[in-house]
RNA sequence: GGGUCGUUAGCUCAGCUGGUAGAGCAGUUGGCUUUUAACCAAUUGGUCGCGCGUUCGAAUCGCGCACGACCCA
């Protein structure tokens, strides 16, 4: 601790302090040998059923419990206190005569809320009918000498939520809940792929060439090789690589990195599920991510109807499939098909429309820009839009019927783009056609525009099964399913400017 | 990038048209052996985000900056 932190502090952390000087005399003031035998949640499972009475005729339960002290009623010569560990929250009841003579006043009394301590006792039930446990031995574990925020109120202030989250854990329940549930639902996607015969993989956080995705790079830099290398943007083009190895169903749950501003919808270091299986194209794939997203909403909310932010999406029924060019029409009911069909049409009425295009973007990229400015925040229960134009899909398999589209899908949920999967284009000429054209774009400014990579191609030459790949963004599945409105609430630590 | 709102004690918040700051919790001291946001009594605690300006006088008004929240692009 530095020397002006010090001076900044206040006096209650002066006062703790001095307690904390007095325990170090006392002995070890951070001991490591206090063993629980119990967790609160535990115990509130096995025996709050009991009455009174039951428990007090039984042979007495004993536990150990150990925990962070967050709230305490000192009466006389008795107390009752709440310990709170990573399950939930005990009651504990200290009498003064159960403990060594002097103990109860002149060190229990003295510790403070915050204080971490183990206890050692026997279960009971309160006159108001709440479990507790009748200490008979209490030991302070860890002194805390920073005050909790408001025991009641919680902690309010959402810069500080984000900044201190370890606060925000000790003090807001549903902060827990969001991230217990945050963990449960990665761990059923992971469960997911692997009870579908899916083999989960690592690949590269730090590229040579970012690829798999349209997207400024984080930069860095590797010493020893004297090399700029590239956090990557997507997994895609490594897991595919898999897929050429033979590892015919892989999956990757991981961070991506995006070199782009903050919202409440995006954090420039997100969670993706990748996952890519041979033999199969981008139908059986929505059928995957409707089947998943039902058992994760079964899971999360218990219910196929979903609350959010005011509004209730509908997982219960068959997920709406509509075409790129279908839902256009259908959210714009003024528009005639003829005006999706060739790009002086289709520029006309993205004027019409007020959507911006500029003179490189072809016909597909017009009609995309005018989905994404018309139709996308008005898909609210889960809809996949289908048949995006392979200009905008530079990895996608064009469809064999009509080459001008791919066949490919997106998944909007509430407005938003939660899934994005395709068949994956696996012919080496095509696959370097397109890198090329992607080259032209980032040569005529457009700095989201992928790279050429050679050393992809040359995998591609190496014969890649055919396919179908999704990407799922875990932060907006999490934030659905919690109810969150912004990413940085299903963000452990959200990226946040310097405070200084 | 633009707009709106916010920043006051460790925490949660008041503070009116400008007159040098309040409550509850936490802390401290005392009382209380089944309380539960315990209670009762007393009490400590503040560079009012930072800077500049207006004014006899600024938490309050104006401008700028920082950080955050929300909306828009």
């Amino acid at each position: 601790m530095s020397e002006q932190t010090q001076q900044d502090e206040n006096k209650i952390i002066a006062e703790r302090r001095a307690k904390l000087n007095a325990l170090r005399e006392q002995g070890n003031a951070y001991p490591n040998t206090f063993r629980r035998d119990a967790l609160a949640a535990d115990l509130h499972k096995d025996f709050d059923a009991l009455t009174k009475e039951e428990l007090a005729e039984q042979a007495p339960v004993r536990v150990k419990v150990a925990g962070r002290m967050m709230m305490r009623r000192i009466m006389g010569k008795a107390s009752f206190a709440t310990l709170q560990d990573m399950t939930g929250r005990i009651q504990i009841y200290v009498q003064r005569d159960d403990l060594p003579e002097g103990f109860y006043n002149q060190q229990f009394k003295k510790w403070d809320l915050g204080d971490i301590v183990g206890v050692e006792g026997y279960l009971f039930k309160t006159n108001t009918g709440e479990l507790s446990i009748h200490v008979e031995k209490i030991e302070l574990i860890t002194k805390a000498i920073r005050p909790l925020p408001d025991k009641f109120h919680g902690l309010q202030d959402q810069e500080v939520r984000y900044r201190q989250r370890y606060l925000d854990l000790i003090v807001n329940q549903e902060s827990r809940e969001t991230f217990i549930l945050r963990s449960k639902i990665v761990q059923h996607v992971r469960e997911f792929l692997i009870r579908k015969g899916f083999l989960e993989v690592e690949t590269p956080m730090m590229q040579v060439i970012p690829g798999g995705a349209s997207a400024k790079p984080f930069v860095t830099h590797h010493n020893a090789l004297d090399m700029e290398l590239y956090l990557r943007i997507a997994p895609e083009l490594y897991l595919k690589r898999l897929l050429v190895g033979g590892f015919e169903k892989v999956f990757e749950i991981n961070r991506n990195f995006r070199n782009e501003g903050l919202s409440t919808r995006h954090n420039p270091e997100f969670t993706m599920v990748e996952f890519y299986e041979a033999y199969t194209d981008y139908k059986t794939l929505m059928d995957y991510t409707e089947e998943l997203l039902k058992e994760l909403a079964e899971l999360a909310v218990g219910d196929t109807k979903v609350p959010y932010q005011g509004q209730v999406f509908d997982f219960g029924k068959p997920f709406d499939r509509l075409t790129m060019k279908e839902s256009i029409l259908k959210y714009n009911p003024e528009v005639k098909p003829e005006e999706l069909e060739t790009l002086e049409a289709a520029r006309a009425l993205a004027d019409r429309l007020g959507v911006h295009w500029e003179e490189s973007y072809g016909l597909g990229k017009v009609m995309t820009e005018i989905f994404e400015e018309t139709v996308e925040e008005r898909l609210m229960d889960p809809t996949f839009i289908t048949e995006y134009p392979a200009e905008v899909s530079p990895l996608a398999r064009r469809n064999d019927e009509n080459p001008f589209v791919t066949d490919r899908f997106e998944l909007f949920i509430g407005g938003r783009e939660l899934a994005n999967g395709f068949s994956e284009l696996n012919d080496a000429e095509d696959q370097a056609e397109r890198f090329k054209a992607q080259v032209a774009a980032k040569d005529a400014g457009d700095d989201e525009a992928m790279h050429y990579d050679a050393d992809y191609i040359t995998a591609l030459e190496h014969g890649m099964p055919p396919a179908a790949g999704e990407g799922i963004g875990i932060d907006r599945l999490v934030m659905l399913f919690t109810d969150a409105p912004s990413i940085r609430d299903v963000l452990l630590f959200p990226h946040m400017r310097r405070a200084d």
